[in-house]
RNA sequence: GCCGGUGUGAUGGAAUUGGUAGACGUGACGGACUCAAAAUCCGUUGGUAGCGAUACCGUGUGGGUUCGAGUCCCACCACCGGCACCA
């Protein structure tokens, strides 16, 4: 018979369909539970992409191994579907996002089918359905009762096509993450979740947490934590102004201060300052520049000095100028600094632009010549007073303490975090379930009025100021107070995609529950999830996001673990043949089910985990494919010239051994990719020795979570089914370690450090043993000719080393 | 600029964590089968020199530690990713 991969894999998966052998069982208490996370996709128009394959197959891997040790496994499936692609096509197309997310929705789920992956299809959630949303929106308005969520007018960035408020996360070089166009700083009221109250919380649980570490990293340098201290200077007007500083060791090299052309301050001190108008300017030219440009023009700083105005310098007395200029920020510290040239690079960059003074407080540069940024401990105070002689790491808490002590100094954190931005102006997403009432402010709507319905709308086009296409549905927009009873509108905002992407998982644990998000029960039995794997690009975006909520929910005790995911690992890319990212119009894209329909699934999931390092990106090659096709139909052969015996032929005990181990270990460090060059060499050695079926039920496990289609159509025709059960069914193979060595290993032998060749001896050969047989080596022998051995080195079973000296 | 990562044959990538560099796959070359081709099977395949046994060189570059370095240390170079006037 020949391996007819395509009637296989549609036979098993319509048994898989009808059996169910994949359904998790909540609460099961006979096993220990195992949730298996991957990040679930947004169903697009043009379906499953070979990069959703890859950490798809993997998780599907590890999730199908962990069955058959005997887990309970939980490995869902759903759909994060609200967002802008589905919302514009309906635009264009004059149809309802929820028709276009039905069918796109209907495509990836059998795209996923046809890979043949071991989800609980019973458990498949989707972020637009309204019984899911009603939890999200329910999250929401927990959020808003706590304080948490709040509405304030504040340049937002704005992107010039989507005409919509991005958060931080979604702007990349000064453009729209989704559509590349120029994002403009614009004033708006917007409602936002202080995530800013998880900060310290976000970066001191990381560190109890089994995530890759360059994940950890970036969310540390995300949330950005630095501990400083806060330092009031007296001024000649009636206010202190206070900076933020990392180095009060410094103080007493501050030769000015600098004040954010968005300071408040400037506006009060208008009368005092002489040049009102040319700080008014310069005002008003920092307005007009994006972040993204302010930023770009980095290297020449400029500024206004304001005339009139004195600061005092705490520890010097000394009088000093202030300055408006756009290198400070006002988002970050007190949005003043104090300016230290001679040790900060940016305001040696003003000093010099500005004439100012620059003095040396730390010994060790030349800072006529550039700041000069102390790290080391040998750096040491000058010209500071009591600080002087100190080492830098001595005198920031010295000057701190000192500080405190003589009042004009606070120790403060700082992050560079910022709230989130958590409102849309646009359709397809959750609307949020608030009111604004004259009388009473924002209300929340009841909870039993949950879930809030998105309306109908005729266009889904955005009105010309900028406002969600909903606004213009006064019918549902005017509504009552739940509050007064008073007449109210209706928030016309919808939120971010990542809002429903936040909690997704607890769904995962109770997905038809109509009481709560989940029960207590599915809550505690499969939290927190064991292993989720993702994308880099989600790093500070959904997995920071959802960190919060979920420690929000822990805090109002609706979830019991303080973190939602145990362990977190990362995927590489998979790029286009030429080593370039795939994308329409570079014309390198590969459909898997082009791939699936001239290989079949199980080539392409081998392929797509035989590609290399899984962390590492990837080049797609659809020559390198043929090469998993022909190990399967290598191990398709190997079935049917296999002996009737169930019983192991000797010769193959330490390779099946050797391979069991290997295949575990492998799995479970994420090595699929040496997992499965090991059953090659399997199979190639199995095929020069001759197999029984007992050997080939051991290939057949081994290969089954890698290649489920074709090992189950063979575990059936080879008769190796007992009650029926299905390979995906039966338990893991075990190795024993004793039976994965072989009796006799070839040893290296060296000389000098010198490889001079290899040597056969039985394993565990002491060391006279393998000196023996070396110098039984005749490349050996004359290495040492002439030569005194004063030195062995044994390594045992992998080489020796003779050291020789002539005689 | 700061923080991560990577660099190995023609090629994708391995290397038991300091111990035979190049597993496994792709490609190429030679052979078998075939009228022929495809498929399949067998063999060869890091470089240089030599008919050859063999010798020397070889993991981005230059140093170092070690009996022994792709792996550790120091200094560089190149590419990729993240952050970026965060005081």
């Amino acid at each position: 018979m020949k391996y007819d991969f395509n009637a296989i894999e549609k036979k098993w998966q319509a048994r898989w369909e009808e059996e169910k052998p994949f359904t998790a069982v909540t609460g099961d208490k006979t096993r220990e539970k195992f949730f298996g996370l991957i990040e679930f996709p947004y169903p697009s128009g043009q379906g499953l992409h070979v990069g959703h394959a890859r950490p798809f197959t993997a998780m599907d891997i590890i999730c199908r191994k962990k069955r058959m040790q005997n887990y309970n496994v939980l490995f869902p499936m759903g759909f994060d579907a609200f967002g802008l692609p589905t919302e514009n096509y309906a635009i264009k197309n004059h149809v309802h996002p929820a028709i276009v997310t039905k069918q796109n929705i209907a495509n990836f789920t059998s795209q996923l089918k046809m890979l043949g992956y071991s989800f609980d299809w019973d458990r498949v959630v989707d972020t637009t359905d309204p019984t899911y949303y009603k939890w999200t929106q329910w999250i929401f308005l927990q959020l808003f009762k706590k304080g948490l969520a709040y509405k304030a007018s504040m340049p937002v960035n704005w992107c010039t096509s989507c005409k919509c408020v991005l958060a931080n996360e979604e702007v990349v070089d000064g453009e729209c993450e989704r559509c590349g166009s120029a994002v403009i700083r614009k004033e708006k009221s917007q409602w936002m979740l202080k995530i800013t109250q998880y900060a310290d919380r976000l970066i001191d649980d990381l560190d109890d947490l089994d995530y890759i570490e360059r994940v950890k990293i970036q969310q540390r340098n995300w949330i950005g934590r630095s501990t400083g201290c806060e330092i009031t200077f007296k001024t000649n007007t009636e206010d202190d102004i206070t900076v933020y500083t990392t180095r009060a060791d410094t103080l007493y090299g501050t030769s000015y201060v600098v004040i954010s052309p968005e300071h408040p301050l400037l506006k009060k001190w208008k009368g005092q300052i002489k040049n009102w108008d040319a700080v008014e300017a310069y005002q008003a030219e920092a307005a007009r520049k994006s972040d993204f440009e302010r930023g770009e023009l980095n290297k020449e700083k400029t500024g206004v000095r304001l005339e009139g105005i004195e600061i005092i310098n705490p520890v010097t007395k000394a009088v000093l100028p202030m300055f408006v200029s756009d290198y400070v920020l006002m988002g970050y510290g007190t949005g003043i600094v104090m300016g230290v040239p001679g040790h900060d690079q940016r305001d040696w960059d003003f000093a010099t632009a500005f004439n100012l003074p620059i003095i040396e407080v730390v010994a060790g540069g030349d800072v006529t010549k550039c700041a000069f940024v102390a790290k080391d401990d040998k750096a040491v105070m000058v010209n500071s007073g009591f600080l002087n002689g100190m080492t830098v790491k001595e005198a920031i808490p010295a000057m701190k303490e000192y500080a405190v002590k003589q009042g004009f100094g606070k120790i403060k954190t700082n992050f560079k975090l910022r709230d989130w931005v958590f409102s849309r102006q646009r359709y397809w997403g959750e609307p949020i379930p608030l009111v604004s009432c004259e009388k009473c402010g924002w209300v929340p709507i009841d909870e039993s009025q949950l879930p809030l319905l998105l309306p109908e709308v005729e266009s889904y086009e955005l009105t010309d100021d900028g406002e969600s296409p909903i606004s213009k549905m006064t019918d549902w927009v005017n509504t009552t107070c739940p509050c007064c009873g008073g007449p109210a509108k209706r928030e016309t905002d919808t939120m971010p995609q990542w809002a429903g992407s936040c909690w997704y998982f607890l769904r995962y644990m109770d997905p038809h529950n109509d009481k709560a998000l989940a029960s207590k029960e599915a809550l505690e039995y499969w939290g927190p999830v064991d292993w989720y794997n993702g994308g880099m690009e989600h790093t500070t975006l959904h997995l920071l996001y959802s960190r919060f909520w979920h420690k929000f929910l822990y805090d109002i005790g609706a979830v019991p673990t303080k973190e939602p995911y145990a362990k977190r690992t990362s995927h590489g890319m998979i790029l286009g043949e030429g080593g370039e990212k795939m994308s329409k119009s570079r014309g390198n894209v590969v459909n898997p089910n082009d791939v699936v329909a001239q290989y079949g699934a199980d080539t392409m999931r081998l392929y797509i985990m035989f590609v290399g390092d899984f962390e590492q990106a990837a080049s797609w090659s659809s020559k390198a494919v043929a090469g998993c096709k022909r190990f399967l139909d290598k191990v398709w052969n190997l079935a049917e010239a296999a002996s009737e015996s169930m019983d192991c032929t000797p010769a193959n005990e330490a390779i099946l051994h050797k391979t069991i181990k290997k295949v575990t270990d492998d799995v479970d460090n994420l090595k699929m990719n040496t997992a499965i060059a090991a059953m090659m060499t399997a199979v190639n050695e199995l095929s020069a020795n001759g197999v029984t079926r007992g050997d080939m039920k051991i290939l057949l496990q081994l290969l089954n979570p890698f290649a489920p289609h074709i090992t189950e159509e063979l575990w059936e025709t080879m008769g190796l089914a007992e009650d029926g059960k299905m390979c995906c069914q039966s338990s893991w193979p075990v190795y024993d370690a004793s039976k994965t060595v072989s009796a006799t290993v070839e040893m290296a032998v060296q000389v000098n450090g010198k490889m001079k060749g290899t040597v056969t001896v039985p394993t565990d050969s002491d060391e006279a043993t393998v000196v023996g047989a070396a110098k039984e080596n005749e490349k050996v022998q004359k290495a040492l000719e002439g030569m005194q051995v004063v030195k062995t080195i044994l390594v045992k079973n992998r080489l020796v080393n003779l050291i020789v000296k002539p005689q």
